[in-house]
DNA sequence: CATATATCAGGTGCACTGAAATGA
DNA sequence: CTCATTTCAGTGAACCTGATATAT
């Protein structure tokens, strides 16, 4: 069972990989970005919570974004602790983007089933995936 | 839904990694000894096609296995470019042990899900999973 | 004092590629 | 010569741990 989840997966990432990496962004980026978009400026702590993107992951993720103009990260003043993330215009360009690009992978990858067995695969997986949902983003692009 | 797909399998990833642990196995290891009790011995490229596993790392599996005492490869005289791989008796009891630990994992991860449905997931995943299926015995454990 | 954030350094399992040696 | 099998060397992304500096 978890053999063949880890197949499926596995397909569901090439996928998504192939479409990506024409934008020169993998998994945890989109992630990252669709996350802003859907619920604001966060601290990067935050974010990793939220998506399950381990703490140190995220400083290079967040690395590479800031480096392509996608998301700016600036000292909080009420916790000086904290970075404030945001996206900035270029970053809603470029997930308005991988959006589209990501659509087409899923689209691939769900191909062989109906509308309503997606829907159930869906609310099978979520359910078996515990806390760590995705943003809806992701899953309701625009 | 690669994401969420991605995270489901991570779960199941997680919960067979720590069962086999203590196996000193992985889930590699597994699927090969599951492949090899179904299917009967095979050269390790046949293997390595059936389960999706990459030439390679075939190659560093069956290190493992042989190392341990589970397999045993043999030139395979009608044709001697392919090792003619076996399960041994030592292998096919380390097969069974594993066999209950990870059915104890798949219990776990499916807790949430009624027998149907895991039945269902089970379905939608091995149409959306291409070509690469488990071998049966590791879904119908002995 | 304890706790939280961000960062850095590093390790490990996993999927994959390229090249070599051997044999059909 | 062409193709298949096995093996080795190495790459890259993903997940994870531990330690450190800084601030609450």
């Amino acid at each position: 069972m978890a053999w063949l989840l880890g197949r499926a997966a596995l397909r569901g990432h090439q996928l998504t990989y192939q479409v990506l990496d024409g934008a020169g962004l993998r998994k945890s980026h989109y992630a990252v970005l669709a996350a802003l978009a859907e619920f604001g400026p966060a601290a990067q702590a935050d974010i990793g919570r939220r998506l399950s993107v381990d703490r140190s992951d995220m400083v290079a993720v967040l690395n590479d974004l800031e480096r392509a103009g996608y998301v700016s990260r600036v000292p909080d003043p009420a916790d000086r602790r904290r970075n404030r993330v945001s996206l900035t215009a270029a970053g809603q360009s470029a997930l308005g983007h991988c959006d589209r690009l990501v659509t087409q992978a899923d689209a691939a990858l769900l191909e062989p089933l109906s509308p309503a067995e997606r829907a159930q695969l869906v609310s099978l997986l979520e359910r078996i995936a515990g806390a760590g949902s995705p943003p809806a983003a992701a899953q309701h692009p625009r």
